[in-house]
DNA sequence: ATATATGGAATGAATGTTCATTCAGTTAGT
DNA sequence: ACTAACTGAATGAACATTCATTCCATATAT
């Protein structure tokens, strides 16, 4: 009953907290203290603060890809397929601003880019998706011959600031502008 | 000795730590020590840490507009302009990544928001280069009729992408590649 | 059925550390 | 000698983490 319990509202309170005032407007009292749990009990489910961030990471992140294989089917085309992640991408993070966020103070933190450095060497996790999808896209001609950082750059970079500015309110997103903006960046992958 | 000597080491010093370890891996007296100067004398300088780093953040952007602007000739068609804007902004930010990396730090932090929030809301800045190229390229059916925080977004994104890739080493830029780099973004810009 | 013992979970005050900022004293320029 | 610039040890606030204590559910004894 109230194991789980404790360590989902710590979850909770971590992820809301980190988001919303960065890594260092989240002490770990102010944690605590919106889990409505004791300071030393993060500590019982958490080795550290830094075991927390990684967790939470974890658990962020598992989640997006999940939301981008549901319902991505192999058999269609590849700009539809592009079309189906960008737009399933998109759409998750306008849904979740406080996992977008999060992802955002988490990779610009040493956390984070020591993450990256170890994702990229290791050459796997799930991007899998993507980085099949640009291979094949690649080679049959349908994309430009570019290295495949910079046509995630193409494709990312635009979704990832466009959410941002759609969570700080600079713009309002509907379902006609969010599309327009996934065959933008389609465009810029393209042949 | 003389008195712009010794902000200047300040300034560099600062630039150099928050850059590489983020602000709160650049404790003043760290920033002191590295500018080889007492940690009293950063006060003298700039009030407090914020205002440091704000003045800071007012430098390093002053230098990107003048980057910009050079050999920026407002003849010439939409296509070369954007060329020649987003060119000169990847290649500073290769050239600078100590800049590149204290802009992101800043951006994703309190004091980011804030500013982006105030500069959103003014509607000036050092961008208005780039907004009349929008605003124009738009009406004259140059560019894809989207809002222009969407324009920005399918320009900037990838660009920034790519400079973070090269610049933590995930790729190595030529002349060739940046040319194609700044080309398929204006794919996703153009019409 | 009631009382008592046991141990893991939870707590939050106390601890030690890290920092921004200050200021009493020192140095160097005139 | 006077003044402005400079210094870095001292200060106090904020924080992560610890740990002696409390709480509570369950087991055991009467």
């Amino acid at each position: 009953m109230s194991k789980p319990d404790k360590r989902e509202e710590i979850v909770r309170a971590a992820l809301e907290l980190i988001a919303e005032h960065g890594f260092h407007g989240a002490p770990m009292a102010m944690i605590a203290e919106r889990a409505e749990v004791g300071a030393g009990t993060i500590y019982r489910y958490f080795e550290n603060k830094d075991v927390l961030i990684t967790e939470l990471y974890r658990e962020v992140e598992e989640k997006i890809y999940a939301v981008l294989l549901e319902g991505y089917a192999t058999e269609r085309p590849f700009r539809e397929r592009f079309l189906h992640l960008g737009t399933a991408l998109l759409r998750h993070f306008m849904e979740n601003p406080l996992h977008f966020r999060y992802l955002e103070q988490f990779h610009n933190s040493p956390y984070g880019v020591a993450f990256r450095r170890d994702k990229f060497s290791r050459k796997k996790g799930g991007c899998d998706v993507f980085r099949e999808l640009f291979e094949d896209g690649v080679s049959q001609q349908v994309m430009k011959a570019l290295p495949l950082v910079i046509l995630f750059a193409l494709a990312f970079g635009p979704l990832l600031t466009v959410a941002r500015d759609h969570i700080l309110g600079f713009i309002s997103l509907d379902d006609a502008l969010i599309a327009q903006t996934v065959e933008a960046c389609w465009d810029g992958v393209r042949r």
